[in-house]
RNA sequence: GGCCCCGUAGCGCAGUUGGUUAGCGCGCCGCCCUGUCACGGCGGAGGUCGCGGGUUCGAGUCCCGUCGGGGUCGCCA
């Protein structure tokens, strides 16, 4: 071990003491015959004195050095504030280059921003950096958190199969070719789910493991191929359990890493109120703006547009003083969302309306409108009219809007929500807008709420699933479920969703057949580890908390993949082969 | 798959209604400076303007296509 003492923990107290410190020269400037070297190495930075111009000539930045001295308290002056070691510095006597580096193809300065794809390329070089290297250490520190209060509660951390079978419910999976069964392909898995439950079966009561999970569709600044998800599963919970067990972790990891007590219980809101608030399954409530539903205020409206569904509002303080363009702006932005448009009404100062909506209503609507939407003068309110969930997330798009640019956010807040009482199934609906079916808002192994049990498959579209979501600041941390473990509702929501027993027993027999021996009752949730590590970390995306990202492409700048293979990779892998053909060997 | 934005030296950027030899900062190389810490001074190297095509006397600039990156909608049971 070269190391014996690290740079970031010297203090003044070890003034005189001598040091060996191995790492790499973060900065190096020369004045005179002296030659100063910021070294860094994981512990943090200290400022290296060479005073024997010979034995640092030929240093440059980020070569590994070994460096042995003594170490001093660093004489009056300026202070650098980017050494937070306290006021020493080492005084080198000998300086060894373990290894040199070349010119490097971006500087490390955390000041500087140098484009993502670039620092994806030299993700080693990046990592180097004060901040890239944080994030990785902050999300070591969350799983750390999360394994101690799972093992005390008493789970059992186990590994799943990625190399499994591919099901055609859900995302796109990515897909393996075997050798040895030419023709045939293993799915890597969206999520351990299956796996989970017959753990559950086999009588292990309490499971969970940090598993990574694979889907092939698009990818998004809070979206990878692939990503990790702490997933759980528990027999004989109910509800609570599950949410007790979440809050423990959250508490923990808050503790822990952000030192902030979260308050317990997490606040819990049913999603019908949730959507009807704040037009989203996951509202973020540290800010009001809360929708206005003007269904009936306008049901015997003059006005076409707002002869439909559902017709709803929602404020924005002080609106009224936007210029016609800014209005215009909310046009386009509405449309890029794939709205018609965005109606609007200002209440102006002499107690008239503005914008062009407002000579469409009758007189009695213009006179009660600032009431009805709870607007002051100044104010302008946006309305959305349609189908109602097509109109509450217009306009629970446009809440957010408005509160980004009025900066309405206090980024300090943590609003924990639990969202619960999920719909069980929704309508398909065909491009025709015609409703052709049912399909598990949550997933077909989902079980119904407990009153619901009985007669649910003859009323669809009015039972609630035993399902919940966790809600942070408006993104959605992770959700689950209490299980079905009869196979009589199982085979009734198979077909509700028009699975037929023929189509369930080919995707998912192996589960069907385990249920037959005495499931337990069982549910359990998955968090987006990833997730969680950009909020504790303040990023903007979960790049920044994944050591090797890929980017939006699903490419890795760092090692070029995915990258084409070779005729005779394709034929030995059996990209090509039928069932039943024989294996290369 | 749709829409929006970006691509000029190793990195970050400027580049006017199309017009001489494409600039600036940092970094890099050489020399100078005995306590620097965004050190400073002098000198220097470094560019297929993402790629292909078109318009034009002339294209970094305009047009078409394409590739790469970012964001977003669809999608993500």
């Amino acid at each position: 071990m070269i190391r014996t003492h690290e740079a970031g923990t010297l203090r003044e107290g070890d003034a005189g003491t001598d040091v060996v410190l191995a790492g790499w020269v973060a900065r190096r400037r020369d004045h005179g015959g002296v030659a100063f070297l910021d070294l860094r190495d994981a512990s943090g930075v200290v400022q290296v004195v060479v005073r024997e111009n010979e034995i640092a000539h030929d240093l440059r930045a980020e070569f590994c050095v070994k460096v042995t001295g003594s170490v001093r308290v660093r004489p009056e002056g300026n202070r650098n504030p980017a050494l937070p070691t306290g006021d020493v510095e080492v005084d080198a006597a000998s300086v060894e280059v373990l290894s040199a580096a070349a010119p490097l193809p971006f500087q490390l300065d955390e000041a500087l921003n140098v484009d993502e794809e670039v620092r994806l390329k030299y993700r080693y070089l990046d990592l180097r950096r004060a901040g890239p290297a944080h994030a990785l250490r902050t999300r070591s520190r969350i799983t750390r958190a999360i394994r101690q209060v799972m093992e005390e509660h008493g789970f059992l951390d186990i590994e799943t199969p990625t190399l499994t079978r591919s099901t055609p419910e859900g995302a796109r999976d990515f897909l393996v070719p075997v050798r040895l069964q030419p023709g045939t392909w293993y799915a890597l898995p969206q999520s351990p789910q299956l796996f989970k439950q017959l753990l559950m079966v086999a009588g292990l009561e309490r499971y969970y493991q940090i598993a990574r999970c694979y889907r092939d569709e698009g990818f998004r600044a809070d979206r990878q191929p692939e990503f990790t998800q702490l997933d759980v599963e528990m027999s004989f919970p109910d509800e609570e359990d599950v949410y007790a067990l979440t809050e423990a972790v959250f508490g923990r990891i808050w503790r822990d890493v952000l030192e902030v007590e979260l308050p317990t219980p997490f606040p819990r809101m049913p999603y019908e109120e949730a959507l009807r608030r704040y037009g989203s399954d996951r509202p973020d409530v540290r800010f009001d703006l809360e929708l206005v539903d003007l269904t009936p205020y306008f049901a015997d409206t003059p006005f076409r547009v707002f002869q439909a569904a559902h017709v709803g509002a929602v404020v924005m303080p002080g609106g009224a003083s936007q210029p016609r363009k800014v209005f215009d702006a909310w046009q386009e932005w509405a449309k890029q969302r794939g709205a018609r448009g965005l109606a609007y009404v200002t209440f102006l100062e002499d107690g008239t309306l503005g914008g062009p909506v407002a000579k469409n209503l009758s007189d009695a609507e213009r006179d009660g409108l600032r009431e009805a939407v709870g607007a002051s003068v100044g104010d302008c309110a946006f309305f959305a009219a349609g189908r109602r969930t097509e109109a509450l997330a217009l306009l629970g798009a446009t809440r957010l809007e408005i509160a980004r640019r009025l900066e309405l956010v206090d980024g300090s807040r943590w609003e924990f929500l639990w969202v619960t009482d999920f719909p069980m199934f929704e309508e398909v609906v065909d491009d025709a807008g015609n409703a052709v079916g049912w399909t598990a808002v949550h997933h077909p192994f989902t079980a119904p709420a407990v009153a619901d049990e009985a007669d649910f498959h003859q009323r669809p579209g009015e039972v609630m699933a035993r399902a919940y979501d966790l809600v942070l600041n408006g993104a959605e941390l992770g959700g689950g479920s209490i299980r079905i473990h009869s196979s009589d509702v199982q085979r009734r929501v198979f077909d509700v969703i028009g699975l037929t027993p023929e189509q369930a027993e080919e995707q998912f027999g192996f589960l069907l057949e385990a249920f037959r021996y005495g499931p337990p009752p069982h549910g359990g949730i998955a968090f987006g580890i990833d997730r969680i590590a950009a909020m504790v970390t303040g990023s903007e995306s979960i790049r920044e908390v994944i050591a090797f990202p890929k980017t939006g492409g699903g490419g890795d700048p760092l090692t070029g993949a995915p990258t084409p293979i070779t005729a005779e990779q394709r034929r030995e892998a059996g990209v090509d082969a039928k069932p039943g053909d024989k294996p290369v060997t």
